[in-house]
RNA sequence: GGAGAGGUGGCUGAGUGGUCGAAAGCGGCUUCCUGCUAAGAAGUUGUGCGGUCAAAAGCUGCACCGAGGGUUCGAAUCCCUCCCUCUCCGCCA
């Protein structure tokens, strides 16, 4: 969320910052709407003013025997008059919040122009991509290996619904297991929180009131599926103040995912790259203002140590401003190779937030100074989205016999198994 | 699901119509004192929004005692609705 006062005081560098990002994005009604708030804001207090003086003589029995009836009659009216505009000073103040909460983060000057995805620069290169003759799709290895089961998925859902089965299931855990332990290694303190969250967790963290549609919600209870840890992870703090001398905090955590993927029909059918249901572990950062970029480049680098230790070759992309999400000020991409596609496909999205998550979750820090309670900065990136994790590892080391080597570090969480081979007829599913 | 209790400032906890933005204690901050990370004394200490100001400070106005309505000249206090928490019983992985 902007800070209305910064709006007002910086029209211009934010609408031109605004303007960087992909839409039309305009502060130009909040601008106008504010104004009109802050005079009818300035008539109700004028009144409530004269209102509470009356009160006062009242109080202190100043008013004489034979005038009562007039002051009481002036109050009277002083309250239809403040019951006329209160609708107006409601409406307007809900107005302006709305907005306030619709406007997207102002990109980092350091975030690069371009209107979509070709506008990102590649700023980094990993691994050595092996050579594969003819790879076979991991899909179609997830088939033949009996690990992943997409008719049954949708016969238990729908489409992009999948079941994992067999060493399918135990390598999407032992991904799991192995992700969270390398981080846990590096100071992220592991939650495990809500799937469900309330409507104010998803405001906090920007997925609503602007994307409604995107996410899976109980009516009954106005709950909704965490489409990321990000959003009940960044609201654990949610009004409260931290000590500075706490900052930074990390935490890591695993949950499953759900999307609609309301705006991705026909993309990515097939496979099991896009999903209604994944699993993911996210990491989540709390940091002073003056740290989160330097806190930033460290824990995209702590992302990129999983792909590392899995060895598998990936690409830091740095996002352009027309190719980031809402809340974000400044994005890396992660991509890791899919050799059957022949190209990088997302892994991994690490976000700086700046203030604009802290403003909507009223996330303050204590600075140690002395001093009132500042906003603290956000951040968090995927670490990593589990699902395709398992598909590049099945492309990546997929061996000319149709069986998939097991990553090195991976065999130490599957009961010391070192390749995946078609099961047994005894022990495949049927 | 049934029965009961309760939601007040960073915390504990008073307060049943105006003297309450709110006692007291704790904590925090400042100063003083004490020959030393103890003890004591005094003072101070909520948040948000608006106005004033180049800005900050300051000054000033309004709001806030779970949320929303109502009664009243006036509500933390009375009435109504809702939400949440806790305890007991039931049920349950």
């Amino acid at each position: 969320m902007l800070d209305i006062k910064i709006v007002r005081d910086h029209q211009e560098d934010i609408q031109k910052a605004l303007n960087r990002r992909n839409g039309q994005w305009s502060i130009e009604q909040l601008i106008e709407v504010d104004k009109k708030c802050r005079e009818i804001q300035g008539e109700w207090e004028a009144l409530r003013r004269r209102s509470n003086e009356i009160s006062e003589q009242f109080k202190t029995g100043k008013v004489p025997k034979d005038q009562m009836d007039v002051f009481r009659a002036e109050s009277k009216e002083l309250k239809k008059k403040l019951e006329e505009i209160e609708p107006q000073l409601k409406n307007l103040e809900e107005e302006r919040n709305t907005l306030l909460l619709s406007i997207p983060n102002p990109p980092d000057p350091s975030v690069p122009d371009g209107e979509d995805e070709n506008g990102n620069q590649v700023v980094k290169e990993w691994g050595t991509i092996r050579d594969i003759k003819d790879p076979k799709h991991h899909y179609e290895l997830g088939a033949e290996l009996g690990l992943l089961d997409f008719e049954r998925g949708v016969k238990l859902a729908e489409s992009r619904f999948t079941v994992l089965m067999n060493m399918g299931a135990k390598i999407e855990r032992a991904l799991m297991n192995f992700m969270l332990d390398l981080h846990g290694a590096k100071g992220y303190i592991e939650v495990f929180p809500p799937i469900l969250v309330n409507r104010q967790c998803m405001i906090g963290t920007g997925q609503l009131p602007k994307f409604e549609g995107d996410f899976y919600k109980v009516e009954e209870e106005e709950l909704y599926l965490v489409p990321t840890a990000e959003v009940p992870v960044t609201n654990l703090y949610r009004d409260e103040v931290i000590e500075e001398t706490k900052l930074p905090v990390y935490h890591c955590a695993y949950t499953p995912n759900f999307r609609r993927e309301a705006g991705a029909a026909g993309k990515d059918t097939r496979g099991y790259i896009r999903q209604h249901q994944f699993n993911k572990v996210e990491l989540v950062k709390f940091s002073l203002p003056e740290n989160s970029e330097e806190e930033h480049e460290k824990m995209t680098c702590d992302a990129e140590a999983i792909l590392e230790a899995l060895e598998l070759p990936y690409r830091r992309v740095l996002l352009c401003a027309g190719d980031m999400g809402f809340s974000a000020r400044k994005c890396y991409d992660l991509e890791v190779w899919f050799p059957a596609q022949g190209k990088y496909r997302e892994i991994s999205s690490c976000s700086n937030f700046g203030d604009f998550q802290a403003r909507r979750t009223n996330l303050k820090y204590s600075p140690t100074e002395g001093g009132k309670p500042k906003f603290m900065h956000t951040l968090n990136g995927s670490g990593l989205a589990i699902g395709r994790t398992l598909a590049a590892i099945l492309e990546n080391y997929q061996q000319a016999d149709g069986s998939v080597k097991i990553p090195d570090v991976l065999i130490s969480y599957l009961g010391g198994a070192t390749f995946l081979r078609k099961a047994e007829p005894a022990k495949a599913s049927v």
